[in-house]
DNA sequence: CTGTTAACTGGTCGGCCGGTCAATTGACTG
DNA sequence: CAGTCAATTGACCGGCCGACCAGTTAACAG
C-alpha cells in the first residue's frame, strides 16, 4: 500500500480513462485519435495500446466505467427511496434531474454510445425503468396515481423530458421565453403530477 | 426541360446528397469517408470534391437540406393549424410525433449534429419552438389551458418527450412493460393533457 | 462545325491513421 | 545482490485518409 512516485499502472490506467472520457464525450469516438487521446492523459501512444489494447478497447472501458458509476448512482436512489412516500415520484423526478445537471457528460456520453447502437446501455436502463415502472405501480395501486397508464410509459416520460432536456441544454439555454433549469422542473412537475392524479 | 441521358448534374447531386444523408445518418459524419460516400452513390470521389468541395462542404449540405425540409414541414403544420380549435394541443402533439415516427432518419441527423454542437439547427428551433408557445400562450388566455405554466415548456416538454422517445426507440423497443409507439403516444397524451388543464 | 464550359475520370500526393515491436527502465522477489 | 516481469518509451510500418490535378468527354451556344 505504499505509494511509487514514478510508476503507478492504476494511475496511469485512471488517467488514461479521464482523458479518453473527455475526449469522446466531448467529440465522440471517431473523431478522437490515438495521439490526442496520449497527448491529453500525458503519456505515450503505445503505453495506451499496453493498457487496453486497441482503440475500442479503451471506449469499451470508458462507456463500462461512466455507465457502471451511472447505474449504480441510480439503483441505489431507486431503493434507498421510501416505499409509503406519497410524493415519491416526484421526488424520483428531481433526483433524476439534479442527476443529469450535476453530470452533463454522462448525458452526452449516453447520446454518442446510443448513436453507435451501443447496447450495453439498453439493458441498464431497462433494468432501471423496470424498478422505477415498480413503485409506479405500487402507487397505483394505492391509489395515489391514475391507473389508467401503463407505469412504464409514466416513467418513459418523465426520463424522456428530463433525457432530451440536458441534451439540447446548451442550444435552448438563450431561448427567448425560455427558463433555466429549475424553472423548467417546476413547470414539468406541475404539468406532469397534475396528469398522474387519480380521478 | 428535356432529359438528357448521360449527364444530368442536379440529378447526380441529388444522388449524392441522398447517399451521404444515408451514410452519415447511420454512422455519423467523422466515422463515413470520402470513399464510402463515393461508392454509395455511384459516382468517383473527384465527382464529389467538383460538386461539394470538401467533405465538410458535403456535410453542411447535407443538413441545410433535411433541416430546411424539416423546418418547412413544421412551420407549414403550425400555421395551417386552426387557432380557434381547443383541442389544438393534442392535435399538435399527434402530428409532431407522426412526423418523428415517419421520420426516424431526420431524428438521427439532429441527434448527430447537435452531439457535434452544429448551431444552425437551434435557429429554426428556437423559432419553432417560440411559433408553437404562442399557440399555447393564446389557448390560456383564452382559458382552455392553465395559465400558471410557460408556454415555452409546455412545448419543450411535449417535444422532449416525443423526442427522445425516437431517438432511443430501437432500444425499448422490446423492454418488458414498454408499448408500441401508438400506446406510448397515448398514455403521454393522457398525462401531458390532463396535466394542462385548467384549475 | 467549332469553341467554350462544366461534368466527370483515373491517378497520385503528403500526411495522418491505428497498431506493432524491440529496447529501456523501474519496482519488486527471493 | 541478481533475476524477473511489467510499465513505459520511441521509432517505425502499411494502409487509408481527404484532397488535388491533369486529362477526357458530353452538352450547348454561336
Amino acid at each position: 500500500m505504499n505509494e511509487p512516485t514514478t510508476r503507478d499502472p492504476e494511475l496511469t490506467r485512471a488517467r488514461i480513462l479521464q482523458a479518453a472520457f473527455d475526449l469522446f464525450v466531448e467529440k465522440g469516438f471517431a473523431a478522437v485519435t490515438m495521439r490526442e487521446l496520449a497527448e491529453g492523459s500525458g503519456v505515450t501512444k503505445s503505453l495506451i495500446h499496453h493498457h487496453f489494447g486497441t482503440k475500442d478497447g479503451l471506449w469499451d472501458a470508458v462507456k463500462e466505467l461512466a455507465f457502471a458509476r451511472y447505474y449504480q448512482d441510480q439503483k441505489e436512489d431507486l431503493e434507498q427511496a421510501d416505499g409509503a412516500d406519497s410524493d415519491l415520484l416526484s421526488k424520483s423526478v428531481v433526483r433524476y434531474f439534479r442527476f443529469l445537471a450535476e453530470n452533463p457528460k454522462v448525458v452526452r456520453l449516453f447520446s454518442w454510445a446510443h448513436l453507435e447502437g451501443d447496447s450495453s446501455c439498453s439493458h441498464m436502463d431497462a433494468e432501471l425503468v423496470g424498478l422505477g415502472a415498480e413503485r409506479v405501480r405500487q402507487a397505483q395501486q394505492a391509489g395515489q396515481l391514475r391507473d389508467d397508464v401503463n407505469p412504464t410509459h409514466v416513467v418513459t416520460t418523465f426520463v424522456n423530458a428530463c433525457t432530451q432536456w440536458f441534451a439540447t441544454c446548451e442550444h435552448h439555454a438563450d431561448w427567448p421565453g425560455m427558463g433555466n433549469n429549475e424553472q423548467y422542473l417546476e413547470d414539468f412537475l406541475k404539468i406532469f403530477m397534475r396528469g398522474l392524479q387519480p380521478d
